[in-house]
RNA sequence: GGGGGAGUGUCCCGAGCGGCAAAGGGGGCGGACUGUAAAUCCGCUGGCUGACGCCUUCGUAGGUUCGAGUCCUACCUCCCCCA
């Protein structure tokens, strides 16, 4: 049990979402009080979030199920700025437009997790290009500015970082903060949010903004932030042979999703179940305990769970049917990723359908594959580069493509 | 403005007396072992090609040379010192 009297608090610290809280007494205090809200921002830099935003998601589902005020405010203006934090170089500047449809291709997933007004709910989406687009320069250095100390801005790591690798920090990026403190502000202004939320390494950011609120109205707020979550293997979350793990369906499938969580080692299952799913304690507990081989089981609810928060229920469902006919049952299952191939009037090279597949970035790629005896047709490993499918090969109606053991495509001709 | 240093394989770091598709790591991928795990070991890690081979790569553009990542010139970017 953690030492927190609400719920809020209790939850988030159970689940192993606490890295750090500014006052945690009067932040408990206020939450077993009254309702709060708090906000977290999102950069709009790609077009879907991935499994590294996931937690700060979490923790505004969380917020909301414990009796609170979510805000999941949109970052349209600060993207057009660029968050210097944890980046070794600068970052490209993206148009308007491309900041734009990135909005909207993030907006959706927070709709699964969050029951914002038009649902029947009380959360708010904002976008801080609404006020930040509109700020005049001389009055914002006057009204804002003035309460910056370049002395103390150096001190900070994201600055201090640039400066101690002689990489080089433009005067926009150093603006960065100052606008996310200044958000923090105005969410307090427009909506009584008190709370900012986010990954360890946004508490510096965090807490300029609870200076800002204190000098300009003397307003109480608050920081939590997150653990950054890697595997015990160190590696970052997210990452996989395809690239990042995103959250929207029409980057990465469901069942490549599921597949994402199914790796999960060992070591971590305990953690995620607590963090990516929302099953009870007790739940966690019992999966968490099986050893061995057992833990198996384990990783399969970690994935079915996962998924189904993010994709829903049936979808995730079915992943996990596909996984079963395919990984323990070894059956042909139709619901594996497909990929359609013309032209197969007579016979197509091997090499142009696993590069078409996806499963090779190139022709070279996909030789040396089959050199190293990792790629398979219906099941057969393919020793001969130069190998043709043609109509033989097919068993009902498609062929089996399989990289590794983990990685497989069905090819459907048209 | 003056002086000095740096930019290498489109993931990153990083060696490179004029013969270089370019050392070595990390990461990633494949194989073996397993449990769709971790650890370990082995292989691969520019494009095209059945193959010989051809093509494209070391900040950019020229030049010297049979031959340039390597030498010369100009330019771009970054860093340091002086002003």
């Amino acid at each position: 049990m953690s030492a927190y009297k609400s719920d809020f608090l209790n939850v988030l610290a159970e689940r192993g979402f606490i890295h750090q809280v500014s006052e945690p007494d009067a932040l408990d205090t206020l939450a077993r009080s009254s309702t709060v809200t708090a906000y977290i921002g999102f950069d709009c830099t790609a077009a879907s979030l991935h499994v590294g935003s996931l937690l700060p998601i979490m923790l505004l589902y969380w917020l909301q199920q414990t009796g609170h005020r979510p805000i999941a405010l949109m970052g349209g203006g600060t993207t057009r700025v660029g968050d210097p934090s944890g980046k070794d170089e600068s970052r490209r500047l993206l148009t308007d437009a491309a900041i734009n449809d990135n909005l909207k291709g993030i907006r959706a997933v927070f709709d699964k997790f969050l029951k914002f007004e038009n649902a029947g709910g009380n959360a708010v989406m904002a976008n801080n290009a609404d006020w930040l687009n509109k700020l005049n320069y001389i009055d914002f250095l006057r009204d804002v500015g003035r309460h910056f100390s370049i002395n103390r801005m150096l001190a900070f790591d994201s600055v201090k970082l640039r400066l101690e690798r002689q990489q080089e920090l433009s005067f926009l990026e150093f603006n960065y903060m100052i606008l996310q403190a200044y958000d923090f502000v105005e969410l307090y202004r427009r909506y009584g949010c008190v709370l900012q939320m986010g990954g360890s390494d946004q508490w510096g950011n965090i807490v300029n903004g609870i200076d800002l609120g204190r000098r300009v109205h003397n307003a109480q707020l608050f920081a939590l932030t997150s653990p950054l979550i890697t595997t015990s293997s160190g590696a970052k979350m997210g990452k996989t042979a395809a690239g990042a793990v995103w959250l929207n369906a029409d980057l990465v499938s469901p069942y490549e999703y599921w597949q994402y969580w199914r790796n999960t080692e060992d070591a971590d299952v305990g953690r995620f179940l607590k963090l990516f799913t929302v099953l009870p304690l007790g739940e966690v507990e019992r999966l968490t305990a099986l050893k061995n081989a057992e833990v198996n089981e384990a990783k399969k609810i970690l994935a079915t769970e996962a998924t189904a928060l993010v994709h829903g229920r049936a979808a995730a469902e079915q992943a996990a049917a596909t996984a079963r006919a395919t990984f323990e049952q070894g059956e042909l299952s139709a619901t594996l990723p497909t990929v359609e191939i013309a032209d197969f009037h007579r016979h197509v090279r091997l090499l142009d359908a696993v590069v078409k597949a996806g499963l090779a970035a190139s022709n070279g790629e996909a030789r040396r594959l089959i050199r190293g005896g990792g790629l398979k047709v219906n099941d057969e490993t393919v020793h001969d580069e130069v190998r043709l499918l043609t109509p033989n090969d097919l068993k009902h109606g498609v062929i089996k493509l399989s990289l590794g053991r983990k990685r497989h495509v069905l090819l459907k001709p048209v």
